[in-house]
DNA sequence: GCTATACTAGAGGTATGATTCTAAAACCTA
DNA sequence: TAGGTTTTAGAATCATACCTCTAGTATAGC
């Protein structure tokens, strides 16, 4: 009954990755429009706000890269090497998607779970919730427990160390000579529990 | 002959750091004018832009904070020691000086020295050139060589990497856990190079 | 073919906040 | 004490960009 859909809200979001990447994160909502090759108000009637459109890539993307990288570590054996792995998967994932990378860099979980708009703060909130838990479990097989103070441990050493050293190039090309030395890091920080 | 000056250059941005501290990076003039207790006319009397102002509080911020991590490697032997104090000093320096800490993620140097307001340009392309004279020299003193990969490594071990770790908790308290992670990952880093 | 429905379409209102402009004030020097 | 210079002071302007509003349009079912 209803005339069909020109855009998907898929597109749409496609269209505000590429325009944050052409911009930066600055961008307008007029640029989205133009890159989708839509008008602005067909932009409004699939998100209720600019914040939500942008809060919708942002949840997008980050569960994008959670599904490669837990991907990545289910063809490891040891559970080191796993998170290892995960954390070398952040540099090479980054590397090979770079838009979708500038687009994680939108938003902060936390942000947008409290402050964020209010039909996004659920799904912010357990946005990292499968991956805590695989990190939980690689924890538990390596270290034969997992106690919080651990587990915000190895968290820092697979994520945040990995992140860390990437997110300065994102929106660049990520240096290949990272990867050697995500892997040292986070190696060495793998192996400071004293069991 | 004129009338005296009723806020400083210093006052104004230290009133910006904190309004930044308060408000966010989406700081508006009309609060940092709050902040200094000064009238809006008073603060384009002294910089030209909103830009401009932010660049030089950012400006100012790095130079403070190369300082400070400069004088702590002045007070290690080794020089395999000193490049870990300098990247926990990141840490601790951002610990200690949370406002500051917060001012210096409002611009990336590269974009500033090529993208920012012409009469930053210069200070900005040259602002890291003491800290990067010091890294080349322990990288001398440590490695016996000081190529321009190994410095590039030497620069990713001692900064990129603790400034990483730290970056995303700069606006809250950061906490204490990541000092090992950084002083481990640092100094696995830094025994990578093959001699 | 006609109608109901939901979408496209983009021009325009509105709000926010940077910047400018004009006037007044304060101080130094003569 | 008067003139000159710079700064304070804040109101007015202007630009930007989000969001809304009204029309028009395309399709599926009857």
């Amino acid at each position: 009954m209803p005339r069909p859909k020109k855009f998907t809200v898929d597109e749409l979001l496609d269209a505000a990755r590429d325009a944050i990447a052409e911009h930066g994160r600055a961008v307008t909502l007029a640029q989205i429009a133009e890159q989708a090759g839509a008008p602005m108000g067909s932009i409004y009637h699939r998100f209720a706000s600019r914040e939500e459109l942008l809060g919708r890539l942002w949840l997008r993307s980050i569960g994008r890269f959670h599904e490669v990288i837990l991907a990545m570590s289910d063809t490891v054996a040891s559970p080191h090497d796993a998170l290892v792995e995960m954390a070398v998967g952040v540099s090479t994932y980054s590397r090979s998607h770079p838009s979708e990378a500038l687009a994680m860099t939108l938003f902060r979980q936390n942000i947008l779970a409290t402050t964020g708009p209010k039909t996004l703060r659920d799904e912010a909130a357990h946005i990292n919730d499968a991956f805590f838990a695989r990190l939980a479990s690689l924890t538990q097989a390596r270290y034969g427990r997992c106690d919080e103070a651990l587990l915000a441990l190895v968290g820092s050493a697979v994520i945040e160390l990995s992140y860390g050293l990437v997110r300065p190039h994102v929106g660049q090309p990520i240096p290949q000579r990272l990867d050697p030395i995500i892997r040292q890091a986070t190696s060495a920080v793998l192996d400071l529990p004293d069991l």
